[in-house]
DNA sequence: TATGAATGAGCTTTCATTCAT
DNA sequence: TATGAATGAAAGCTCATTCAT
């Protein structure tokens, strides 16, 4: 499920530099950051230690340099393929379908890259250099396509009048929540009815737990 | 808001133990576990670096201290003065202020100890000592606590016929989600209008965002 | 004969950080700054490696520290001690007497603290940081101090009419050349006629090596 | 004026080796031998790091081969050229002239090599494997030449009945000096009237500095 | 011949931990 | 009990050297 797959975009970057980012993104994922070793990023890259350094000029260079794999793996495909399914295609579907499959695609590249997502996530906490290129860059993108889907049904008057962005923040709220519960307690929940958590999901988010809310 | 409160339980914990505990929670919350440095956490606590080792063997050691502030902070209050609330007291008032009145108990409990929650939470994520602890005793008492309420107006058909865990870890997820998301951009969030926040989700929550549910 | 005694100034500094000055200027003065180690400093002066750095933030600092013990050597005792022999009590005394034992003061100085002297000298010919406090404030001082002395004898009408400059560098460059000469080929000179030579360098000085001068 | 120019005996000398050695000779005698990279020889050469392992067994070995460069510059054209002019031509011409000219020619060399000379001299401090070879060959044709010459001008009556030797050391050694002192103060010298000091030092060499000596 | 990516031994420096006081 | 100087193992990083091309 998770590959660590960052090869896609190795236009002319050299073998070995991807296989330590592989091995980094591996390893700071299951230790952290600063629990991570340099020697254990190098073994597992199958690497010499100082091969490292020719590549990274610090270990810190690794972590920030995961940025743009994180960038390229969410906002190419995210914004390009989903955001038009999204707006243009889905105009005609029923909105519960539309955006349970845009919960899915991103739940999918989520847990396609968790270790990477783990990693950047945590450790954003604990260094500005990695928080605001998310908060300037990735955030808003993602924010302005949910925003978009929202502002046309709230105009469509499939939406109650919320504020547009305290629906989006639901939605991702409620995404996050999934996410973050069932990697911290994977025994709560069945692998193979990820779809139907996700519908499930996605039916409260719209009508609501209450009995009769349609 | 924070004040790193650990106070309440200092039955005949030495001053100086406390000193170092709050220190610790200050420094790890800031810095990772990893990141943290005992001489930061001794200086942080105006007490000699040797000092922290008569009271903790190991730096390790502190971080797996804090689970028990952590299940004192959580456990006792919660399981004792919010579970009667809720279940006794709520059963006549509508349920949608019980449920507000239980996040918003649950969230400030959560904000004010905010620095040992995260820290014990990301640990948790690295560690397997901290993580098997919360999975047997703290998960299971506030789970068991929500199911019962969810239990209850299943039962009074207040609900729709959802898995009870399942409307037990949406609230779970919701919740959680508006926390992590209004720690990590917390310029997307009014800080004064915290409680309509709330009131806003519980909405959401029991009936959905579509327009035309009640 | 070196003793690299700078324990005279331990007024407050810890015996392990003057152990550690010393070991530093015995194995800097044998292999370089750069070809030094650490670790061979911290066996010099039996302490742990990690002792060095509780003292000197880093290596290179240990070399920056070296001025001020060459500074309190040299200015101390040579301004204050000898200058008053030479310009209060010289005054009586045949000139090449004075000239001889300001020489020979200089000459011991420089011999008993040879490799704090060899090591500070070569550095700071690749470190600004040393180079720039030695052109400030310890050779002005010697230069004043030889200046008065110059223009003492040339006013008296001791000295032909050179520029008074000039002959304070010839008198540094003679002593310098010995030094340097006498270090580098030692087996060209006999360690026990130290003091006639010194005493054939001043008539040399003074009378040239011209046949019938004087 | 310094070019390190070492290409006059580049009999078959590859044109790599030389940019290698040239490039050695500079960086040597700005970081010395030990704090300087191979990586920083290799850019400053124009060359591949591995080439320099084509030419030299080790970075050791490039120290070793300036002696080389070295004797070539100075016993080569010291010991032809100008011993001819100073023994035989210039037996009719006065004593401080022939001086003078004599410590100007090796001053010339000297500083037109200077970053050559800096750096062996300097490295062989600590190196005797380049200390021997300058004790053994080098120091003892230098001492020849200046030896005949003052054996001449001593049989001729020209000079004091000094050691020879003492001589000799006395001549190198204010050459010596005023070459340190003027390399590492060169603020205190006037750099267009290097003639005229050469010319005062042979002066106060001959007659002294005493008022009265002829 | 010349390259430069890769190496890994060894460097300086850090930091949790110990222990004499 | 509390200290903080001292420790030394282990960290990140450097760099002379190798070798496949």
């Amino acid at each position: 499920m998770t590959d660590n797959n960052i090869r896609e975009f190795d236009d002319e970057i050299p073998e070995k530099k991807l296989k330590i980012l592989e091995a980094a993104i591996k390893v700071f994922s299951e230790k952290g950051f600063e629990g991570s070793r340099t020697s254990e990023i190098a073994k597992e890259a199958n690497v010499a230690e100082g091969t490292i350094f020719k590549y990274f000029k610090t270990k810190k260079d690794i972590l920030l340099s995961l940025l743009l794999p994180l960038t390229l793996k969410f906002i190419k495909p995210f914004a390009m393929k989903s955001a038009e399914k999204i707006l243009n295609k889905g105009k005609d579907e029923p909105v519960d379908e539309v955006l349970k499959n845009l919960l899915l695609d991103i739940l999918h590249l989520v847990k396609k890259n968790m270790p990477l997502v783990k990693t950047v996530v945590i450790e954003s906490l604990y260094h500005e250099e990695l928080l605001v290129p998310i908060k300037e860059k990735l955030a808003p993108q993602v924010l302005e396509l949910l925003d978009g889907y929202v502002n046309y049904h709230k105009e469509k008057g499939d939406f109650k009048d919320y504020d547009t962005r305290f629906i989006t923040r639901t939605i991702m709220s409620m995404l996050l929540g999934y996410v973050v519960l069932s990697s911290a307690f994977p025994e709560f929940f069945s692998l193979d009815e990820e779809e139907k958590e996700i519908e499930n999901i996605v039916n409260v988010l719209i009508n609501g737990i209450k009995n009769g809310g349609v």
